[in-house]
RNA sequence: GGAGAGGUGGCAGAGUGGCUGAAUGCAGCGGUCUUGAAAACCGCCGAGGGUUUGUAGCCCUCCGUGGGUUCGAAUCCCACCCUCUCCGCCA
């Protein structure tokens, strides 16, 4: 959520940059809803403060001696002409004051300077590439056929007769290889990195996702349980782990919080058919482990940097050629105000995909949730800046290595960094 | 699922109808003292919003949430949510 101040002082500067991201800001109803508010506002208060009064007179006059019934009458004429506009007054600010934060919760959030003006995926900027390509002397197999034939295997068939497109079933030595990746980068990120781990609910109340912005606008992208009590499976561990400090007044010793946190992520993937539709690319559920930091403003963008280095640290220790690319700010998610992208080498596709997204939301969540600061120098509580990357997404890094060690013979190399994570074993062979 | 207790400021914890936006303690901030620190002592210290050139003043709102009673509600009534204790059940 922007700062409605802001959004006042400097509403053109706002709209250019929203702009960028083709997000079409009305600043006229905005300043037409903001000047009602006010008249609402300042007329409501000013019925509130007179029937403050008039009540306190009452208790005056009692305590003075004056019968009751006889101290209410004197006032009972001033009351009765209030109340005929009292309530409608403060019916009208109430209503008004909820347009208004309808209205801001449904503003992106302001692209950084650096991001780059673009449409699509296509006109991301490539930071750097980091690993060489592997080059085969043989017919390369994507991750499905060379899991079809694993020991243990990767089954969609079976997963579909469970519960339709877009699952999977991982047995034997896939399934092992899989836990191993996350414990591996389990203990990289709270080990080497300083990140607390954390264990959280897979299930949040439509709050956390106001908080962290997927709701209000959307809705149609996450999958809502049924049931009396108003529950979604969440779509990423950024949810329920950085509304941890929702409504929260942290010091300033207490920054930066570092988790990292292991979760399944269930995505309903609605407007995506037909894209990556085989494979484990894209599901309905993955598992990931996230990396969510809370520091204060001055250090965000330090800590975006940061925090990309470790997920980085993941596919370097892997031996995952990538690359990193910064959204272009048609990419760019809603909240996020710079995104930096991971991208891994896929044999099968010749190309890069994501399998890492690193964003820096300054203090846009934080409104939002209402996560603050006690800044020194103020004295105030003040928004905090939240960040988050994944570090790394298990199912496509699963992808990635299957893809990548992948043997002439259809067996697959573990790389050195997960083989004490596997019992010592060196390879995965086929069936 | 049954019975009971409770939700108050960063934390702990008073407060059963008006002078309580809220005692007290802790933490925090400023100061006195001290070579320095600690202790002691003095003072300040909830949040959000509005008005305003203003971190001054003034005003409004907020004691789990939403209704209600009343001239007046943290305080009384109703509903809901949440937490805790005991019993039952259970991984």
């Amino acid at each position: 959520m922007l700062d409605i101040r802001r959004l006042r002082n400097e509403g053109e500067e706002i709209r250019a940059a929203l702009a960028r991201r083709g997000f079409e800001l009305d600043l006229e109803a905005f300043a037409s809803l903001d000047g009602q508010r006010r008249d609402a506002d300042m007329r409501s208060q000013e019925l509130q403060a007179a029937r403050k009064k008039a009540s306190k007179k009452v208790g005056e006059l009692v305590k003075a001696g004056t019968p009751v019934d006889e101290a209410k009458a004197q006032v009972a004429e001033t009351l009765q002409e209030i109340d005929r506009e009292l309530d409608e007054e403060v019916e009208r600010a109430r209503l008004i004051q909820g347009r208004i934060r309808d209205f801001l919760m449904e503003i992106p959030n302001v692209p950084d300077p650096e991001v780059p003006a673009g449409e699509d995926e296509d006109d991301n900027e490539e930071l750097r590439c980091h690993g060489e390509l592997p080059r085969f002397d043989f017919a390369v197999r994507d991750h499905v056929e060379l899991g079809a034939a694993l020991e243990g295997g990767l089954d969609f068939d079976r997963a579909a007769k469970l519960s339709g497109a877009r699952f999977a079933v991982m047995q034997g030595a896939v399934a092992g290889l899989h836990r191993a990746l996350i414990n591996f980068m389990l203990s990289m990120h709270t080990g080497r990195h300083g990140y607390q781990e954390v264990y959280v609910p897979y299930l949040v109340g439509p709050e956390a996702l106001r908080g962290t912005g997927q709701l209000p606008k959307f809705g149609e992208d996450l999958f809502r349980v049924e049931g009396e009590r108003e529950l979604y499976l969440i779509p990423t561990a950024e949810v329920p782990v950085t509304n941890l400090y929702a409504d929260e007044i942290l010091e300033a010793q207490q920054l930066p919080l570092k988790h990292v946190c292991h979760t399944p992520c269930f995505r309903s993937e609605a407007g995506s058919h037909g894209k990556d539709t085989r494979g484990m690319i894209r599901q309905h559920q993955f598992e990931k482990v996230e990396l969510v930091q809370l520091v204060r403003p001055e250090d965000s963008d330090r800590a975006l940097e940061a925090l990309t280095g470790h997920a980085e640290a993941v596919l370097q220790a892997l031996e995952l050629p990538y690359r990193v690319v910064r959204l272009c700010t048609g990419d760019l998610g809603f909240s996020a105000a710079c995104t930096l992208d991971l991208e891994v080498w896929l044999p099968s596709q010749q190309r890069y995909r994501e399998i890492s997204s690193c964003s820096n939301f300054r203090d846009f969540q934080a409104r939002r949730m209402q996560a603050r600061w006690r800044n020194p120098d103020t004295g105030k509580p003040e928004p905090l800046h939240t960040l988050n990357g994944s570090g790394l997404a298990a199912g496509r890094a699963l992808v990635a290595i299957l893809e990548n060690y992948q043997n002439e013979d259809g067996s697959v190399t573990i790389p050195e960094a997960l083989r004490p994570w596997m019992g010592g074993r060196e390879r995965i062979g086929a069936q």
